[in-house]
DNA sequence: AAAATATGTCAACATGGCTGACATAAAATG
DNA sequence: CATTTTATGTCAGCCATGTTGACATATTTT
């Protein structure tokens, strides 16, 4: 243990690193958490030539039923030339429908089809097995802090719209 | 726990998606957090031309200071091609400088040079005062569970190491 | 001496971000 | 009603970072 002693000055122990740094500690869970959460779906997505971009669009119009385009890219916080590249991919290819706007006909409405439902459920499975494994072993109130963590985690800003978000009936208006 | 008939026509609210779901908000909320969460150092990563890539060697050799290659790829899950990449850069302009192991002379132990400690400090300061408001909002209890629950979403192969990893000495033998 | 291991490197390719420019249709506004 | 703004789409090209495959070198292990 005790590193070497190390090269250029102090050998490091002193705080941003090194151990005993319970914040650090955190963040770093946080990577190995997140990293084999997105693990997850991966081969699923490879049998149909999709990405992980394509997964996120896919929950979000799931979640969101009649999600405006404008509605998506404010979730994603990409380009809309980004999202239209896999957005293209999946209409072309039938896991997602569009529908003009009945109020706005400029809008334009997205809707999973029937096998973008089938493959949302696919994708999804092992990720919700996963959070439910964990949240069981970590026992009852476990899932009460780990949320309000999570949404503290998020910026000030988007705190409520992603309150919101998380549980509410379909969409908002349109 | 049982998949619902699936749909096809149905207004979606029946299961996967929709409202009062339970995991899927979880899993939702996850990506709202990780997708503000690493977006902190971006600014920071800009000024030296970085991306995200040399934000996690930064991290990890500091977190690991002599570790090999061969166990930061293990971390990381990327191959060595992509790990050389951003390795070089951040060699060749001074934040991490390379050993020769003492045992093993095949081996190139990595540190952080003062000047790689002095970004890893200004990168981790962002994320470090985020993880601990959120803690702190979330009151006493939540940080054992907010971490007992990402310990469980980690791969049950990669469990015990990464529990190594998040509380120990600098590294291990070498 | 031979094989295995740790690392490095070259080349080519894919994904998914980005910027900038421009086009169209529909809505909102004065 | 003419003008402007908004929502969306699209073309073109660039960049970061992931991938595979092949091969080279030094060192350790067998």
């Amino acid at each position: 243990m005790v590193v070497p002693a190390k090269s250029l000055g102090k050998p490091p122990a002193d705080r941003p690193s090194a151990a005993g740094d319970r914040l650090t500690e955190a963040i770093e869970l946080l990577f190995f958490a997140y990293r084999d959460f997105i693990s997850d779906p991966d081969e699923i997505l490879a049998e149909y030539d999709f990405g992980r971009a394509h997964h996120r669009v896919v929950h979000f119009v799931s979640r969101n039923p009649g999600i405006t385009v404008a509605e998506l890219l404010n979730i994603l916080r990409i380009t809309k030339q980004s999202l239209a590249r896999v957005l293209k991919q999946l209409i072309e290819r039938g896991f997602v429908a569009q529908e003009t706007g009945k109020q706005d006909r400029r809008q334009r409405l997205l809707y999973l089809t029937a096998s973008g439902r089938e493959l949302e459920e696919r994708l999804a499975a092992p990720q919700r097995a996963r959070v439910a494994a964990a949240l069981e072993k970590a026992g009852p109130g476990a899932e009460d802090a780990w949320r309000t963590v999570l949404l503290e985690l998020v910026n000030d800003e988007d705190r409520t719209e992603v309150e919101h978000r998380i549980a509410r009936a379909p969409v908002e208006q349109r």
